[in-house]
DNA sequence: GTGTTTGCAAAGTGTTTGCAATTTA
DNA sequence: TAAATTGCAAACACTTTGCAAACAC
């Protein structure tokens, strides 16, 4: 897996935005440099968001979730559904699939090769396949 | 794929009741025979209810809402994460993934077969595996 | 009768939106 | 300075909860 993380995290935010052709504003930016500087990371809008006001970015919640999404449509970010009662948003955009601790709501990628199909369905007749996720579901285990 | 059916929807309802240990009022007796009676179904609480309503069982949103988590609870109902606006319930609990349209917002089994797995990932230090839920989405095909 | 379940309305949670003020190019 | 972006507060969709009335056993 190849890391991408600079160690010049200002012109590499600078860049991702250019490159998505999204104003590089100082929140975008500031945003851009929590997510992308430190590795893979899944994120909810509210945990970026205290993370940005513990860093402090002054940054409302609502242009939280407004950049994560503009983020996402740029091909940016990817999000991923586990949980109904929120939205995780993950860096990695390559295809990979999650584990998910539903106790802790605790999400992290499954390494390349660790999944694998053998068999997938075909896609219905005048349909094709968007994507294909899977979550791994996983509990404390009882002694 | 086997049809456990009945053509005798009042008696099937009050069966699972019984067996799940839950008192069969009018309220549950009339969900579950809507939703037991017709072969393998993806509901969320709002068609549900609309549904009941339609068929002039009076009965409450948020009595439906607590009725498919009590079902659930049985093991009488399977909660399908897809969307995170919105809860599915399937009828179908046995091991089974999902075909979901995403502009239809459409649910659908994925026949036992067609999905099957090469290779799993071992659970994490600690953790077991308490499901694995495959998605595969679909869009209309461009012409 | 006693304990369970229901329905309503109110509250809660996560998310989106309208719009004036600010910022960027 | 024209267009894009932000922040706030209000609106929103979906879901849960508190409690008195109704119901099942």
């Amino acid at each position: 897996m190849v890391m991408d993380v600079t160690r010049r995290p200002y012109a590499d935010a600078l860049d991702r935005l250019r490159k998505a052709q999204l104003r590089p504003t100082r929140q975008r930016l500031a945003l851009a440099k929590l997510l992308f500087s430190t590795g893979d990371r899944h994120v909810t809008a509210e945990a970026l968001h205290k993370e940005a006001l513990a860093n402090r970015v002054r940054v409302s919640l609502a242009t939280v979730y407004n950049t994560l999404h503009q983020f996402t449509q740029a091909g940016l970010l990817r999000e991923v559904v586990v949980d109904p009662t929120r939205s995780y948003f993950d860096t990695n955009t390559s295809r990979h699939h999650h584990f998910y601790w539903e106790d802790e709501h605790d999400l992290a990628d499954i390494p390349d090769r660790a999944l694998e199909f053998d068999t997938l369905p075909l896609p219905p007749e005048g349909t094709e396949i968007a994507g294909v996720d899977v979550v791994v579901r996983l509990r404390r285990k009882p002694d």
